[in-house]
RNA sequence: CGGGGUGUAGCGCAGUUGGUAGCGCACGUGGUUUGGGACCAUGGGGCCGGGAGUUCGAGUCUCUUCACCCCGACCA
C-alpha cells in the first residue's frame, strides 16, 4: 500500500469534538470519520485492525466448538414479540414498518434469532451443548453516545450464545468461555483489564461478569477492595455497612418547621447524617400509581439498580407528592400508613441503629429517638450505593476504592428466559422436555479497538500491537524519488510483501521530518528508514515504534529481522 | 429528557459600533531544500448550519429550527 493514495488525511492539530486519547488520535491519524452522534466510517487503516481483532476472536470461538453463523439485522416484530422484549425494550431499538407496514426491528443483540435458528434444529439432549456466534453490525440507539468508538450507536459485535441441559454444564462453559475472554483481551495487546461483577440488566438472569479496561476515560465506576481480589461493577457492589453504638432513648415527636433535606434536619436537631434515616421516593415505571419509598441510613445514596432488583420493578424518580399517604419531606418508617400501592423498602444499614432521626408523617415533624429493634418490625436487604472506604464484603478486612472502567465485554449465564418465553424444549434423558439453559457473551470489536488505543499511545501518536496493527511496518525512503533509494525501497517492500509481511510505503516527497512524525502519528510498530546515509553502508535504520529502539541492520538481512521481531512481539501476546 | 457549550474553507481558528469574509495547516503550480512536522513565489477553494424577521445593508441584531460536543438521566 502507498501512503499517498491512502484515503484519510493526517492533521497535526486536535479536532474539537474528541476529548480522549483513542479517539483524538484515530482522527488525527485519519482512521475513523464520523458521519452523525455515534456513527462512524472506519476507513482502511482501522478497518484493517478490526478485521485482525475480528479473526482473533473468530479463532478462539472456534477452538471451544463455536458454530460462526450471521443472523439478520433486520427482524420482524414477531419475533420480539415471542420473548417480550418488542415492547420492554425502550426507544434504544429501533422500530420502523416495511413496504407492507408490517413492524421490524434493528437487531441490537441476537438472543431471539439464536434461539430461534437453534429451536428447531437441536431436538435432543445428546445434541446439546453448543455455542453458535457471529460477528455483526448492531445498531442501539444510545441516548448519550460518546468519547470516538467508546460509545456509539452502530457498531459491530461478536455475540455468542450458548445453550445446555444442566446448570452445571453451563456453568462449567462459561469458566471456559470467562478463560477464553481473557486470552482474547491479552493477544489484541489489552493490558491493564479485569473482570468484575455486574448487572444483568434487561439481558436477565443471574451470574454475570463484565470484562473492564481500566481507565480514567471509563464510564463506569468499578469497586476494587485493597486486600482481597474482590471487584465489582458499582451498581452491584456490596460492602460492610460498618455501625455504630448508641444508647436507646425514648421517641418524641419534635417540631422541626420548614426541615426537609437530612442536612437540614440534622443541622436543626445536632445530629449526624449517621444518625438518621432518610427516605427515597420513587414511582414504578409504567404504572405511576405505584410507589416506592425506599429507607436508607441519611448518610448514605440509594443504588436505583439494586433497588430495581430487589423489587424486581424498574423505578423512576418521583417526589410522590400527589400520594396522600405520605408527607412528602417528612416521611418516616415509625407508625406510617401506606395504601397497598406503595412499597416499602428497608435497607440493611438501618439495622439494629439506636436514637435515630427519621421524618415524623406530618409536616414540620421528626421523629428522635427510634430503634429500628424495638419499635419496628421490618424486613432489610442491600440497595445502597457502595462508598470508597467502606469494608470489603468478602474479606472483611480490605477498603474498598474506585477505578474507572470501559466495559469491553460480557458474560451472562442467562437462564430458561429466552427458552421458556419462545418455548424451545429438547428432550432429556428420560424423555421429559426440558428447556435449555442459556449463556451469552458478547465483545464490541470497535469499542475493543479504541480500548486498546486508549492504553497504547505516547505523546506523538498511537502505538498498535502487533497482532492488531494495521500494518506491521512503516517503510520511510528519504527521498524516494531518488532512484538508487527507490530501487533499494521497492527491493525492500517486495521481499517483506512476499513474506507475508503488511507494509506500509510512505511514497510521499515531503521533508523526513514530516514522515518520522507522522510514522509515529499512525502508530506502526515497525519503521524502515532507507536513506543515502545508511544505505552508503549497505544499511536502514529499523525502529520499533513502542521502545524508540533504533537498529541499524544490512539491507539483505532486513526482511529476516522483522520477521523475527514480529515473531517476538507476538509471542508476547500469547 | 434536564443543564452547559459550539456551529465561518478538508482541519484548527479570527472577524471591532451592522458596510458584503480572513489567518494558519492541508491542497494545486513553479522553484530551492531533504535525518525530526522546510522555504520562496503563486493559485484554487465559502449558501458564515437552515428558515423567518429588523435594516438601505446581517457572519454580526431578534425570533425560530437543526446539528454536534460536554455533564447528568438512560444504557445488551
Amino acid at each position: 500500500m502507498l501512503l499517498s493514495n491512502l484515503v484519510g488525511q493526517r492533521v497535526k492539530q486536535t479536532p474539537n469534538t474528541a476529548q480522549i486519547k483513542s479517539h483524538i488520535l484515530m482522527l488525527r491519524a485519519g482512521y475513523i470519520k464520523q458521519i452523525s452522534s455515534g456513527i462512524y466510517t472506519l476507513l482502511s487503516p482501522a478497518k484493517k485492525s478490526v478485521n485482525k481483532i475480528e479473526n482473533i476472536i473468530r479463532e478462539e470461538m472456534d477452538k471451544i466448538g463455536g458454530q460462526e453463523m450471521l443472523f439478520p439485522v433486520v427482524m420482524p416484530r414477531e419475533l420480539w414479540d415471542e420473548s417480550g422484549r418488542y415492547s420492554s425494550i425502550g426507544d434504544e431499538m429501533v422500530r420502523f414498518k416495511d413496504r407492507n407496514s408490517h413492524d421490524m426491528v434493528l437487531g441490537m443483540t441476537h438472543e431471539e434469532a439464536a434461539v430461534n435458528v437453534v429451536k428447531n434444529n437441536i431436538l435432543s439432549y445428546d445434541q446439546l451443548p453448543v455455542m453458535v456466534y457471529q460477528i455483526q453490525t448492531k445498531f442501539r440507539d444510545e441516548a448519550r453516545p460518546r468519547a470516538g468508538l467508546i460509545r456509539v450507536r452502530e457498531f459491530t459485535m461478536k455475540d455468542a450464545y450458548s445453550f445446555h441441559i444442566t446448570k452445571e454444564d453451563l456453568e462449567q462453559f462459561y469458566y471456559k468461555m470467562y478463560e477464553v475472554y481473557e486470552r482474547i483481551f491479552r493477544r489484541i495487546g489489552m493490558k491493564n483489564f479485569v473482570s468484575v461483577e455486574s448487572d444483568s440488566g434487561m439481558m436477565g438472569g443471574n451470574v454475570s461478569h463484565e470484562f473492564m479496561l481500566l481507565t480514567p476515560a471509563g464510564e463506569d465506576t468499578i469497586v476494587l477492595c485493597d486486600k482481597c481480589s474482590y471487584r465489582a461493577n458499582r451498581e452491584v457492589a456490596n460492602a460492610v455497612v460498618e455501625s455504630y453504638d448508641d444508647n436507646e432513648e425514648k421517641i418524641k415527636l419534635v417540631n422541626t418547621p420548614n426541615k426537609k433535606t437530612i442536612e437540614e434536619v440534622c443541622a436543626f436537631l445536632n445530629k449526624t447524617p449517621k444518625q438518621s434515616c432518610k427516605a427515597v421516593c420513587y414511582a414504578i415505571k409504567g404504572d405511576e400509581n405505584k410507589s416506592v419509598v425506599a429507607f436508607i441510613r441519611g448518610d448514605l445514596e440509594v443504588n436505583e439498580t439494586k433497588l430495581c432488583k430487589e423489587i424486581q420493578k424498574e423505578v423512576v424518580a418521583n417526589d410522590l407528592t400527589d400520594n396522600k399517604s405520605l408527607v412528602a419531606g417528612f416521611i418516616g418508617p415509625y407508625q406510617l400508613n401506606v395504601d397497598k400501592n406503595t412499597i416499602l423498602v428497608f435497607d440493611k444499614s438501618l439495622k439494629g441503629l439506636k436514637n435515630v432521626v427519621c421524618g415524623g408523617n406530618k409536616t414540620d415533624y421528626h421523629y428522635t429517638g427510634i430503634s429500628f429493634e424495638r419499635d419496628l418490625n421490618v424486613q432489610y436487604c442491600d440497595i445502597a450505593n457502595v462508598e470508597e472506604g467502606m469494608v470489603c464484603p468478602v474479606c472483611g478486612k480490605g477498603h474498598l476504592y474506585f477505578n474507572r472502567g470501559i466495559e469491553i465485554g460480557n458474560i451472562f449465564q442467562l437462564g430458561t428466559k429466552y427458552t421458556q418465553s419462545m418455548n424451545m424444549k429438547v428432550h432429556s434423558n428420560n424423555g421429559e422436555d426440558i428447556y435449555p439453559i442459556m449463556g451469552c457473551y458478547g465483545i464490541g470489536v470497535g469499542r475493543a479497538l479504541a480500548s486498546v488505543l486508549e492504553e497504547n499511545s505516547d505523546e506523538n501518536g498511537l502505538i498498535f500491537p502487533m497482532s492488531i496493527t494495521p500494518w506491521h511496518v512503516y517503510l520511510c525512503p528519504l527521498r524516494y524519488q531518488d532512484k538508487v533509494i527507490q530501487k533499494a525501497t521497492d527491493k525492500i517492500y517486495n521481499k517483506l510483501t512476499n513474506a507475508n509481511i503488511d507494509v506500509i510505503l510512505d511514497d510521499r516527497e515531503v521533508s523526513p521530518g514530516n514522515k518520522f512524525a507522522e510514522s509515529e502519528l499512525m502508530g506502526m510498530p515497525i519503521r524502515i528508514v532507507v536513506s543515502s546515509r545508511s544505505l552508503a553502508n549497505g544499511e536502514v535504520e529499523v525502529t520499533l515504534r513502542a521502545s524508540g529502539e533504533k537498529i541499524m541492520v544490512k539491507t539483505n538481512e532486513v526482511v529476516s529481522m522483522v520477521k523475527n521481531i514480529i515473531k517476538q512481539e507476538m509471542a508476547k501476546l500469547n
